[in-house]
DNA sequence: TCTTGACCTTCCAGTGACTGGAGGGTTTAT
DNA sequence: ATAAACCCTCCAGTCACTGGAAGGTCAAGA
């Protein structure tokens, strides 16, 4: 497979794959006239890959999994480890854009939006009001 | 006020206002030494900035709005309307977050974390059962 | 056979918003 | 006089791509 019909088959774009590639995520082979060559195995670790940076692991996590996906000796522990972890990440950064959220919701409520200038968002962001 | 200053009392390490400064978003004057030099309206400014970035308004968006903040005939409705689109971006990162952290853990749940190798997270990663 | 268009290649630069560090000048206190 | 604590600029790195330039390759049609 080149790499365009591997780019479809896997939902990454070519541009990504040969990201992977510069990066040892992946290690196509070469056909003689230079182009990058895929067989199912590759194919199937972008897939992979695919689904892992869909889940927001990192291009680092992602290595690991990739390592722990092709070991078979793997204790499933060491995997749902890094899951926990990365699923606390995931948890902590719903909580700071809820926050986020509840604040600027608060204060889009307060304002009433039409010509005049007087505006609790602005005030508020210039400290003369407190955001609760 | 020296940098260090107008650091702590408006909550930005002196590197970020320094890039502020580079680009544009506040323009301080300079001693004859070359040290910049703040006074209270730039410390109201980068106090304004510190709580927009903490709203999750990009720097872009800081501007802006530091603009709008600044004219006195602008409209309030302007800034709710911005207000409400950047709004909207954070409810579809919180939709995407929330979307990641349910498959997250449901596969968590489904992994029994021992020594053996058998691993729900992995499979569904390589594609060999539906993450739902 | 020639050409056209769709592939493929590498390399370089840019994104956002900083952050770290090197290398050096200034000020303040002892 | 010196040491600590400031300040300065400039450069490189972060993360995970993405866009574009400049050019080689291949298959199909006229």
């Amino acid at each position: 497979m080149n790499i365009g019909e591997v780019a479809e088959k896997s939902g990454l774009p070519a541009k990504t794959i040969r990201y992977y590639d510069e990066i040892g995520l992946i290690h196509p082979n070469r056909t003689v006239n230079g182009y990058r060559s895929f067989d199912e195995t590759h194919l199937h670790k972008l897939s992979f890959l695919n689904r892992a940076r869909a889940l927001g692991f990192s291009i680092d996590e992602c290595r690991t999994l990739l390592s722990l996906y092709e070991d078979r000796a793997r204790a499933s522990g060491d995997v749902k480890q890094m899951a926990e972890k990365h699923l606390q990440g995931i948890s902590a950064k719903i909580a700071d854009l809820e926050a986020m959220r509840a604040t600027l919701s608060d204060l889009i409520h307060k304002c009433h939006g039409d010509d005049r200038p007087d505006c609790p968002i602005l005030e508020t962001l210039a400290g003369s009001k407190d955001p609760r």
